[in-house]
DNA sequence: TCCTTACGTATTGTGTACAATTTAATTTAC
DNA sequence: GTAAATTAAATTGTACACAATACGTAAGGA
């Protein structure tokens, strides 16, 4: 009965990686609320600004591997910024397949009063520099490490 | 312009904690649906019925500190879990603004066949036992250090 | 060319998440 | 002892997240 209990262990909340992943992510986006609510934006319209803000140009396929989402998330979040005003949605006249979404001035203006966002949501959670940094190459490493 | 040029570098997806976080939680997640499928349970039904395989019983409020998650969140995914079987939700007599959530013989029998999900989710991610420990201390730092 | 296959996006359906509000029960204040 | 405040769940409304499907376009092969 020994094995037995090990594996009855190990289904629990704080014997598995995935739960305080799962729980500290939705804390931290949590954090950004109150931020990204004076700029009327969601965090998921946040993080597509994010990468519009360095691109300027991307298509849907290309701004999904990025964030990892895929079309059915992202085609309402770029009809909403579309509509907002901060980017473009048209047809590749190359290929008709792909949508070429691209930032507008106002877009791009959005980015001056982002600019201090990081650094709000920064000071809300209390992590040396250092483990911020190790946390950082870790989350990356499990990213990088899953199977497809 | 400098002090500027920085500002602008801290938008990037690669400079914040917050999206690796968030993109790791959800792939981590995402790894667990074709096991979690075979016992026709969702990712968050399966970390409710987690904390009933420990607790037995327990109420909504209680349940949600635990998994981060409030009522409105909750109360469907009780109902669900209810319909199927595994547990049976009543008010409590002492108190009647408590919701009791009880496990139910069959709920206990589920455990049986989900011992085997978080070894075969371990083997999709690919990370040391050492780093994984430490990625394990980080994220229990972060949630502690949070502001309320 | 025509046919098949692959590809990129949009749509549909289910299930979270969570803020805000509502409802009912209990506690506190006076 | 009752009004006011507090509490626990449920409900409502908005916004993801993603699998599965549909749809139109493009590419490749016989």
């Amino acid at each position: 009965m020994k094995k037995q209990e090990e594996k009855c262990d190990m289904l629990r909340l704080d014997k598995q990686l995935c739960f305080p992943l799962y729980a500290c992510a939705k804390e931290v986006v949590r954090r950004y609320k109150p931020f990204l609510d004076e700029l009327d934006l969601t965090y998921t319209q946040y993080i597509t600004m994010m990468v519009m803000w360095e691109k300027k140009e991307i298509n849907v396929k290309c701004l999904g591997k990025i964030l990892y989402l895929d079309s059915g998330t992202l085609t309402p979040v770029l009809k909403k910024l579309e509509w907002k005003g901060y980017l473009t949605r048209e047809r590749s006249k190359e290929d008709e397949r792909n949508l070429r979404v691209m930032i507008t001035d106002k877009g791009i203006k959005l980015k001056g009063l982002a600019e201090e966002v990081p650094m709000k949501v920064g000071k809300c959670v209390k992590l040396e520099a250092e483990e911020a940094e190790q946390l950082y190459e870790l989350l990356y490493k499990v990213l990088g490490c899953m199977d497809a």
